[in-house]
DNA sequence: CGTTTTGTTGCAATCGATTGCAAAGTGTGT
DNA sequence: ACACACTTTGCAATCGATTGCAACAAAACG
């Protein structure tokens, strides 16, 4: 009743030695007791998970994982190298941070989250690795570092990255084949009679540049000519890039093979306020299929990314791997979206 | 040389106490010099740095953690109560996450990032607190959870909250002027001619009714009608709740003031296969001034939040209430953007 | 009734970095 | 040559939870 009431009278339960005091136990019996399991009597046990609860304990996390050597956090880097302001927001790794958030909780893990700019911080992977906070690591897409993580792979196994899977890497990855993608978008336009293909995208990340490498196979194979266009993702400078490149005349057989959904609606916008209609003058396809690929005027053809599926294969491969399993990377394959667009 | 060429051959250097032996010092000065300052000879220092740089040694962050009482991470809570499935993926959101992660990346801190859904763990916001891994919390919107945070604000100081202000509230909030913002939004459909306003959002969400209670004033005072149209915002309801909202006969003077830009954008795609018009025959206005805003079709007229500018509010009262203390909660005007949906 | 088994609990070491205090070493002033 | 100040380093306690091992009691067995 008085405890209800007062319950900041008392002096703070802080650590198990406290709550060890109050129930007239020791410490070690504590931790068992809230351990739940092992060897307790269940009488004990119950009259101190009651007074943890009552007195509002929680034990230090901090001191748990030192000692048990094991964290129960996941990191997840977010390397911006290509690209420092993009991508935390950009909503295609969103929604792939949002599924590895479930995935992880469901499994029990905390998440944390670092953007890292390899510019400023050479050593991000190892520090991030070393530091004992984390007890694995998810890289969300590969950026221009490719060969550091490839470092990191060899001595340390509890890392996934999403990202392309390059033939015989180290690294465990988890991701679409771009190239076939990059492929399938561009038979696409040229089925629909393209003859000159703009790419439009920053091909110094390695997803998008097979990305691009696909739609040259395609577009070499077919006889189709293709111009590359570089545009960052970072909000503050995409519209004014995609503008820039967009400004240009276009000719009966152009078209538009953006490497992101939020490139090819910028364009969809760029091109609607110059007043040429999409897809009868340029048609556009885009890659990821975002929810919002749907909703646009008109709607997006795209290349299809199973970002949910992703994320759980991501979560799945990491937890094998943190239980010593060497696994090997998934490669989904890209499905095209044909909507309005292109 | 062959320090270079097998890293690996030698014994890991885990622990301060592995480099004191290697440097033929204790482990305590191995500290000072690693924390750089402090009293240590300057020759004795430098060897001890480029020693741990030689062997790729990193501090155990737990233990440091544990001893100094600080973990340098600040927690991120986004409570899904009135929405299980939303929010990650909103883009408003992520953006404020965005700009949060920028922040306090800045200020050297971490950022463990926890999806709670309340309706599951009652004691969601007290078990982050006393887990002891966070130095401080920020709470991205209030959700149906005002209430519990109210309690945790009275005994827990470094905490900010995204969200909603009310009268005489004990958490230091930073949000936008959500009752302005809503008449804003109404008085604007209203001067452009409309007589009966339908508001598309969850009013269970704190933020959200303040906007209806905003539209509600304008409305009344105004002698129009308004009829709320409940819409989640969780990517997998949304679209057809707003589908089967929206899927009605609009007559003359109906707008839509939509509590979220991703539901007016999800309203402009909707009428558009309905084959309304947008603003002609029904008017649209949003909320928040997303990105994408600018680049719909036609480009949506919304009500601006200052997202970067709160986000670095949070982190610097935050870190203010870190230090001790206790600050005021700001409430930032919300300003029309006005485009051509209505 | 003595011995073994089973069930509970306490003790103390441990995880790894930090830091107050003492001690050693060096240098200055008289 | 001695006392004193200052610089640098080592020692050992500490943060709080976990866990192997030993100790003890009660129950079961012969």
């Amino acid at each position: 009743m008085s405890e209800q009431e007062t319950p900041k009278a008392r002096p703070a339960v802080r650590t198990l030695s406290d709550l060890a005091r109050i129930a007239g136990v020791s410490a070690g019996t504590v931790s068992r007791a809230l351990a739940g399991n092992s060897l307790v009597n269940t009488d004990t046990r119950e009259r101190i998970v009651a007074l943890a609860r009552d007195h509002g304990f929680r034990p230090n996390k901090m001191a748990s994982s030192l000692r048990r050597q094991k964290t129960d956090v996941i990191g997840i880097a977010i390397p911006l190298g290509h690209d420092s302001r993009q991508q935390i927001s950009d909503t295609f790794f969103i929604t792939l941070l949002g599924h590895l958030a479930d995935a992880l909780t469901e499994r029990g893990y905390d998440l944390m989250l670092r953007r890292v700019i390899p510019e400023r911080d050479e050593d991000w992977l190892d520090r991030f690795i070393g530091s004992g906070m984390i007890d694995g690591l998810l890289v969300i897409g590969q950026s221009d570092q490719f060969d550091r993580i490839e470092d990191a792979a060899d001595g340390y196994l509890p890392m996934v990255v999403w990202g392309n899977h390059a033939e015989g890497q180290r690294h465990c990855v988890v991701g679409t084949d771009n190239r076939l993608g990059g492929r399938i978008a561009t038979e696409r336009l040229i089925a629909g009679g393209a003859r000159h293909i703009y790419f439009l995208g920053d091909t110094s990340a390695v997803e998008f540049a097979a990305r691009y490498a696909g739609a040259v196979d395609a577009a070499g194979r077919l006889g189709v000519t293709i111009t590359p266009l570089t545009s960052h993702l970072s909000s503050d400078r995409l519209e004014a890039e995609v503008a820039a490149n967009l400004d240009r005349t276009f000719e009966p057989g152009d078209a538009i093979f953006a490497a992101t959904d939020t490139l090819a609606i910028a364009s969809l916008a760029r091109l609607k306020a110059l007043g040429i209609s999409v897809p009868d003058q340029v048609p556009i396809v885009g890659f990821d299929d975002l929810p919002l690929a749907a909703q646009t005027t008109p709607p997006l053809t795209t290349v299809r990314q199973e970002i949910r599926a992703g994320a759980f294969a991501m979560v799945d491969l990491l937890i094998r791997r943190i239980s010593g399993e060497d696994t090997e990377s998934i490669v989904m394959p890209p499905h095209l979206v044909g909507r309005h667009s292109g």
